[in-house]
DNA sequence: TTTATACCTACCGATAAGGTAGGTTAATAA
DNA sequence: TTATTAACCTACCTTATCGGTAGGTATAAA
């Protein structure tokens, strides 16, 4: 029952983007730096946020990465799904998993839809403004 | 963000136990057949759910395994807890881990910490007694 | 043309997941 | 007393994932 460091990671670059930000863009060398996370590591992270359209990278020197909406329009729950992939909370319930034949008569799968409802819903109302501002 | 194979088994157990133990012992082999998951396997959960005080086992013929309360009592929370560990979803989180020099200043702890209490509370609100009647 | 940056591909060590295999101990029934 | 049954214990195995590192190429600005 764990989020790995990709989605925390993910978390803190988009609110590290939020807050140096501003208009331009911002180097991942910084962000590593102010995040004491390895800049290689990091590298990994940023290319399905970006596949997503979360930010926007442009190459070269003064170069970096930006925000494509403002803080407030970002929930953590859709930047985690970006970056861990699903939320749910057992196997069974992956999209691409076979489905369980089981599934009809099984005692627990209700808890664990409800589970991944509750986890859905509270992280969908958390946005990266409210991070920020600590409001979460 | 997974429920491991053994926190799921654990509960189906507890559930297998509850609707078809009565007053007797059930032997692990009956429940590997219905609920279709290798006995070997099970033999390495239930050492913990005995140690907990979940479940009692007696050897021999006519040997197996009973709750050692009512199902109402058992909490889903409780029993994953036993099973897979600490409930919460990030590793920063853990009991044993060394304390994080960010903490003080990190955006994204306050969100930890509520999801952990949002699951938390989910999980200590359903029962084997409400997965049995279909009440969760 | 130099420099800074995103971006890409491959690898790697450690750990955990999800088991198997083969025994020993304890209790009951014959 | 002996056979049987079932809990319990220890060791091992295969595969995948985690959390990176290394070394490059493409692109844009100064």
């Amino acid at each position: 029952m764990m989020i790995s460091t990709k989605g925390r990671y993910a978390m803190r670059v988009m609110i590290d983007l939020a807050e140096h930000g501003g208009d331009g863009y911002v180097a991942m060398k910084e962000v590593a730096e102010r995040q004491q996370i390895s800049l290689k590591y990091l590298e990994k992270i940023l290319p399905a946020l970006v596949a997503e359209g979360l930010v926007e990278g442009v190459h070269g020197k003064g170069g970096g990465y930006r925000l494509t909406r403002k803080p407030e329009e970002y929930t953590a729950g859709e930047i985690l799904r970006v970056a861990e992939g699903e939320l749910v909370p057992v196997a069974c319930m992956l999209c691409g998993a076979e489905p369980c034949k089981r599934a009809a008569e099984c005692r627990t799968l209700p808890m664990w839809t409800k589970l991944g409802t509750v986890v859905g819903d509270y992280l969908d109302g958390v946005t990266v403004a409210d991070l920020i501002n600590g409001k979460a």
